[in-house]
Order: C-alpha cells, then sequence, then structure tokens
DNA sequence: TTTCATTAATTGAACGTTCAATAAAAAAAT
DNA sequence: ATTTTTTTATTGAACGTTCAATTAATGAAA
C-alpha cells in the first residue's frame, strides 16, 4: 500500500502546484487530489516538507531517465549525437508543458532558500553541465568546451522556462530546433562537421 | 511622504524577498524592514497584493530604463550595437545577482497563477522578443529573425536565470560574452560580417 | 484479536486586514 | 506670535481565517 500512496501523493502534488501555485497548495487540497485524507501525508512523508522534497526528486529522477534512456539507444557515437540525445531528454521531460514543468518552476523559485531543495537542484545542474561539457571537450579546445557547455544549459533552461511559463504559445518543437542548431554552430565555430544536418 | 514611503515599502519587499522568499515574505516582515508598522501597508497599497504589484512593476521599468538608456547611448546604429545594448541592459537589471534578481524569478514563478504577474511579465516578454526581432529583421530573413530572437531571449532568460539561482558562481561578464557571441553567430550565419569583434 | 491503514476532529500558531486612537504637521484664526 | 482647528501619517491591538500537525477514533485485513 505505501508505494501505491506515495505515488498519489506525489502525482497529487504536481497536479495542485500546477492548478494553484506552490503557495496554494496546502496539505488538504494535495489530499483531495489524491483522493486520500490529510492526515495521511504527515503519515507517509513525515510531513509536508517530506513531500516537496520527495516530488522534487522524482521530477529530477524522471528527467535523468528520459536523458540516459535516449543516450543509451544512440548508435552513433559522435559528440553531436550524445549532446542531441541530451537535448531531447531534456524537452521531454515528462512533458516539457503540463504538471511537472510548472512544479519544476516552483521549486526552483523555492530552491534559493530551502538548502534541501538547492542541494537537488545543484547536483541535477551540475550532471548537465558535465555532460554537456565532456561532449563538446570531445572537439573543442578546453575553454571553448567550457563556454559551449554554460551556453547550451542556459539556452535549455531559458527555452524550458519559458515553456513553464505559456504553455500555450510554447512549441516544442520549435524549442528542439533553437537548441540543435545553436550546438551546430557550437560545433561548426571549429571546423567540425555534422554527418546529418538536423531536418 | 507618500512617495518615499512607497519607495521604502518596495525596496523592503525586495529585501524581504531576497532574505527568505516570496512565501516567507509577510507583511510584518516587510513592515520591520523598512522601519515601519504592519498597518501602513495597507494604507499605501491597499494590501499585500498591491504592494507585491508594485514591486515586480518597479524591477520591470528598471529593467525597460536600463535597456533604453544604453541604446540612446549608441554611436552606431546597426542591428548589432542595439542587440549588443538590449544584452547590456538585460544583464544591468539593478545588478543580475542580488535582491532584484531573486524577487524577478520569485515572481516569475508565481506570475503563472497570478492574471495580474502574468500580464506585467508577459508584456514586458513580447517587447524583449519584437525588439529583437526587428533589429535581426534588418539583416536575415523573416523565419530566420524570427527564430534568432527566441533563441537569444531563451539565451538571456536562461542566463540570467541562472544568476539568480547561484549568485556567488555567477559570472556577469562570462554571460555577457556568451550572449553576444551566440548573436554573432546567429548574425555571421547569413554573411553579416561585425564591424568590431567582441573581446 | 492484533496490526495496519485511514479518517475526522482538534489544536495552536501565524497570517492579512481592519480600525480606533494617537502623534505630528499644516492651516486657519485670533 | 500664539492658539485653535483640521488634516495627514502612523501605530498597535483585535478579529476572523487558514494552515500544518497531532490525536484519538474507525475500519479493514491477517
Amino acid at each position: 500500500m505505501e508505494p501505491i500512496r506515495r505515488q498519489q501523493l506525489i502525482d497529487a502534488t504536481m497536479a495542485a502546484i500546477d492548478e494553484v501555485g506552490l503557495g496554494e497548495a496546502t496539505i488538504m487540497r494535495i489530499a483531495r487530489h489524491a483522493g486520500v485524507s490529510a492526515g495521511i501525508i504527515s503519515h507517509y512523508f513525515g510531513g509536508k516538507d517530506g513531500l516537496l522534497e520527495a516530488t522534487m526528486r522524482q521530477i529530477l529522477t524522471d528527467l535523468s531517465n528520459a536523458v540516459a534512456a535516449r543516450r543509451r539507444a544512440l548508435k552513433d557515437d559522435s559528440p553531436r549525437a550524445h549532446i542531441g540525445a541530451i537535448i531531447e531528454g531534456n524537452f521531454d521531460r515528462s512533458q516539457v508543458t503540463g504538471p511537472a514543468a510548472k512544479t519544476w518552476l516552483a521549486f526552483w523559485a523555492s530552491s534559493m532558500h530551502k538548502p534541501t531543495l538547492q542541494r537537488l537542484q545543484y547536483v541535477n545542474d551540475r550532471r548537465l553541465y558535465a555532460n554537456l561539457s565532456y561532449q563538446f571537450r570531445r572537439i573543442l579546445p578546453r575553454d571553448e568546451a567550457r563556454n559551449a557547455a554554460q551556453g547550451l544549459a542556459a539556452m535549455i533552461d531559458g527555452l524550458w522556462l519559458r515553456g513553464a511559463l505559456a504553455p500555450d504559445a510554447f512549441d516544442a518543437e520549435a524549442a528542439r530546433y533553437l537548441a540543435r542548431s545553436y550546438c551546430d554552430q557550437l560545433l561548426a565555430h571549429h571546423g567540425y562537421t555534422s554527418t546529418t544536418p538536423h531536418a
């Protein structure tokens, strides 16, 4: 029963944050979304903070899995292919629009003042940077690779931020195209030519 | 007396949000920061929401002014110069790190669920896009210009988001360099050569 | 019956708002 | 100039509401 309830409550948390924002996402509202009583949250997560932390953890895990799966499925081992997979994985993110995205942004803002969330967010950020940096380094000199990784990471965050903010106006395909184009420009800048130009 | 108090309270709001986040920024804490009593907030702003809206308005005005001032000071009327001024202005933003930045991000998240803030944020976003788009259009074909504007806008947001999140690790100069490099790549992509390469 | 899962009622703290009272400043009258 | 009146600025306490957490009671399963 425990794993079922935990998942229900995590999903309900995202739904509630998507609906009214983190500030108004009370334990009663979350519990109502999950179809259970409020007390059960303290029982399974020790309190509201525990539930919020578990929810952020799940989002990060989902993101990590989405990237890893696409990289595992690669036939091409080129840096461009790996970076492409990272981009695709980040824009999957259990739908860039929708509950997960708004929840992510809410946690992002909240992590500025909650050490626990900040740590999670930091680890995730470093992983993205390390992965990008490593792949760029296979082609670009050290400083160039470092800049490229930071630039692309910023662009991914920025595009996704816009997705969370205006889900209706957001075109996920256009976002992926922009990120890949930027990646290609970064690589081309140092003599690398892509084998298969993106559509 | 009124304009003085209003400014004090707006500054105190940013200080409080910088300190403990939007969720914990109570009117008592804000009032204490300003050295006045809590009741005065309702007197001058009609309530907490009024104060928050006024604070966001001020941040947007400051940003708008920072960009406008740099564009007015341009000697060169080239698209590249204008876009450069927009970048510089956006990374001024009354210091990308510090209270204003955290307040901005807090409002950004909050605007997903508060129509008033959403409207302010939307107008600001459209102005950035329109300005960038117009300048790119002077050199690039329509679709290319549209993509370039969206890409650069996303990169600016992404870089700045990272500044708000990790003020200590953030290098404003590096951020400006990344944005300008990206801009140059976008322009160079269609035969345009910059007159003065950035340092 | 004993244990596990859940609920519903309750508690105390914290919140934003309101309001009557006060203090300070300005204006008017003497 | 001095006093009186009016306006403005501000306070601090009280109110009603809402929240997260806790507790005791209830139901189901083993």
